[in-house]
DNA sequence: GCAGTTGCCTTGACAATCTAGGCATCGCCG
DNA sequence: CGGCGATGCCTAGATTGTCAAGGCAACTGC
């Protein structure tokens, strides 16, 4: 995250690793890509807090992780959800949802 | 915050706060209160990260403290939001808009 | 040859929260 | 009277996740 409280990320880059994941197989770079791209750059991952993301998930059993090919045909560590992601990520989106809301009740009244 | 990950409450215990002084002045222990009952207990706040998050953004003159009575007659320490406040008020609650909407729109499609 | 992109990794610092205590006063109830 | 819960404030230290700033290697295009 650039200019945007970078705060506000904080415990909210898992869930958005796991929601990646779970659509398709993915490598390190094409998520931080992609959520930029699907945030139209509201969203900025550093790689310096993805990789370390990324260990601590695959650690904890809710990724996998394993040698491939990117699209562009490069060498690319290609993760991939578990059923144990899975599990978390329906926990972790439900969570959001009523934090989110939480938040939104107490700030948004102008 | 208890059960619910802890990570979330990051960067959005000052605007919550803020948004509290903005209606009225207030106590911390009155702030915290307000807080758990306006969520229905989603958020609660510990007074470990309560009052050094007072102290913070009293420090950045978002927020200024006087000592005073509460509802119940008990010495307490009310604060009230500043004009800096206020404009920093606006500012991160439409910060929190746009996060908020951005992590959404990746997470909420099932 | 050289710059830019793709792709991964690590170290140390930082900032906010939590844990787990502490303190004092008041009201109520047995 | 004694105790206990609620009110109200405070602090030290640990924890955690993110960031900054570097590094490396391979490929592409000019």
């Amino acid at each position: 995250m650039a200019e945007p409280s970078r705060e506000l990320l904080h415990g909210t880059l898992e869930p958005l690793i796991l929601k990646c994941v779970a659509q398709a197989p993915m490598h390190g770079y094409a998520i931080a890509r992609w959520l930029e791209d699907a945030t139209s750059d509201v969203l900025q991952i550093e790689d310096g807090s993805l990789y370390p993301a990324l260990y601590r998930m695959e650690e904890r059993g809710w990724i996998a992780a394993e040698w491939g090919i990117s699209e562009l045909g490069r060498k690319a560590k290609l993760y991939r959800i578990t059923p144990a992601g899975r599990r978390r990520l329906a926990a972790v989106v439900a969570e959001w949802v009523r934090f989110a809301a939480a938040i939104s009740k107490v700030l948004l009244p102008v």
